[in-house]
This record gives structure tokens, C-alpha cells and sequence, in this order.
DNA sequence: ACTTAGCACTTGCATTTTGCAAGTAACGTA
DNA sequence: TACGTTACTTGCAAAATGCAAGTGCTAAGT
């Protein structure tokens, strides 16, 4: 695994160097909004990716503190992710993009109520989404 | 240039598969808050973009929509390169990412007063922003 | 106890992307 | 007409990615 060197102090900078690539994003996702919580899990998500960069981004993740693991109590080999106080806070940044991407794809896979909710709600929204996942990823 | 190929119908994906890099929010960040607009001002940023990868995205970007270019009126050496609506939609995300970065770097680069402009009135902030980009750039 | 299956990765290798240094072409200025 | 500025291109080494296959651990069935 890489050293994540800072490229500048600048915040947009420091924000890319946690989660600027094409595939962290898309784990934080399924673990916000597709009750997705293990390897298995993420790897059968419509994009496809590929085993050793799930493994190298859950590393990554979980280093740069946006999950947590734990291993399943009845099951010891399954490992569980969770969210963590970090990624829950991205909920108004993943709430925009889905807003922002509704507006310029014309066949965006959010449903129309979701998007009309962002619109005419999205401050209670923002807070229902993060009380709901402070409480079912464990953050006190 | 590579081609771009969409990865699902995913709105997150989406937005990645257009800005999900390390260095396309960087240049527009600096068109949006440095007044930079020539490729030789997006050189000299913090970030030591290289020159291959510079050229790269600004070809990239305007593909997209996301910027677009034209060449000074005096100079017709210097090309000037300007936000568009589609990039300036992008407003709320950067605020949100900048709010963000604030809370979890302690190191922030971003000056305090702005931070609290955002906590304080985030919606305000945006629209005059918006507005005051809109015309800047041209974007009627 | 032995086999089989599921889960979470690791490894090897080809392809793609990035980073760095140097070079080029067009225009502008003196 | 020479020289600097601007916006790139090119070549090549290094790093990241994608794909297929393999490994090691646990659990469950017989």
C-alpha cells in the first residue's frame, strides 16, 4: 500500500488525497444507501470492481479512518464494515452530487422521489440520513 | 485521450467517472477561487500539476462540459479558459467538500471567516457565488 | 475425521495512467 | 530578425489498475 503524501493545505487538495479516485466513493455508497457491509458485497455492485482494488481501498479506507471492520459474531470469517463519525459527515457532499448528477443525466438511477426530496427537503433530509447511519453503523 | 465509458446508471458513478480524479476539482477550484484561467496559471498551483497531465484534463474538462475555452482577445497566444453552467452547478459540492475538509483537517488552508460564512449561512454563500461566477464566466 | 463450500483476500502479469524532463511550434515584443 | 512567452507534445520510467488464478481460514455436511 502507498504513502498518502499532502499535496498542498488546501482544503479541496486534502479532501482528493482521502477519497479522489473512482472507486472509494462508490464503497462508502453501498454502505450509506445499499446495506452493503462485506467484501463479498461490495463485490457484486454494478461496477465491477476488481478484488485486489477493493481489498487495497478497504485498506486505505479504513486507514484513513472513513470505516471501521469488525468480524461477524456468529461468523468468524465474515468481516463487517461500517461507517464511521468521518464518512457519515460526507452525507451532505454525496447528498449534492446525487442532486447534481440528477440534474445532468438524463438517465441518472436515482429515484425521482429521492431527487425531488433533495429538492424540496434536503436540510431534514441531510439530518434523518445521518441520525439513521450514526445509529445503525454504531456511532455514539 | 481515453475514451469514456460510464460504469452503471449510478448518479455517485456518474459524477466519478467526470471529476473523480486527483486533479480535475483542483483546476476547478482555481478557476472558481485563485481568478486563474491560462493553463500556465494552473501550473504554478500548489499542487505541482505536470504539464502531460494539465493538458490532459483541460481537454478532458472540456469534453465534459465542464470548462470551456477561448483565446484573449489581445493575445492570441493566451488561451483563456472559463467555467460553465454545468461547473458552476458544482458550487454546493465544493462548499460541502471545503466544510468538510475544515472539520477534519486540522491544517485547513481555508480562511476561518469563510468557514463560518458556510457554517452560518451556507445557502446565501451559494447563491452569491453562483451569481457572481455566472457572470465572471459568462454564463448567461 | 474428511470432504466440500464460502469468504476474504493475495499473487502474477499485462495494460493503462502518471510523473518527470526535455523538446517544439506559434505568436508577441523589441 | 532575434528572443521570450505561452501552450502544449514527446519519450521514457514508475506506479496504479484490471483480470485470472490461487491461497488460507472457517463452517457445515456426511
Amino acid at each position: 500500500m502507498k504513502e498518502v503524501k499532502r499535496r498542498s493545505d488546501c482544503p479541496i487538495s486534502f479532501a482528493l488525497d482521502i477519497f479522489g479516485d473512482k472507486w472509494s466513493l462508490l464503497i462508502i455508497r453501498d454502505l450509506m444507501f445499499q446495506q452493503k457491509q462485506t467484501y463479498g458485497d461490495f463485490l457484486k455492485s454494478d461496477e465491477k470492481i476488481s478484488t485486489n482494488i477493493l481489498a487495497d481501498r478497504l485498506t486505505m479506507l479504513e486507514h484513513k479512518g472513513l470505516i471501521k471492520s469488525e468480524r461477524g459474531e456468529a461468523n468468524n470469517t465474515r468481516k463487517i464494515y461500517k461507517l464511521t463519525d468521518k464518512s457519515i459527515a460526507l452525507v451532505p457532499i454525496i447528498i449534492e452530487i446525487v442532486q447534481w448528477s440528477a440534474l445532468y443525466d438524463p438517465n441518472t438511477g436515482a429515484p425521482k422521489e429521492f431527487i425531488e426530496r433533495i429538492r424540496s427537503d434536503k436540510d431534514n433530509l441531510i439530518r434523518e440520513l445521518t441520525g439513521f447511519l450514526k445509529i445503525s453503523n454504531g456511532v455514539v
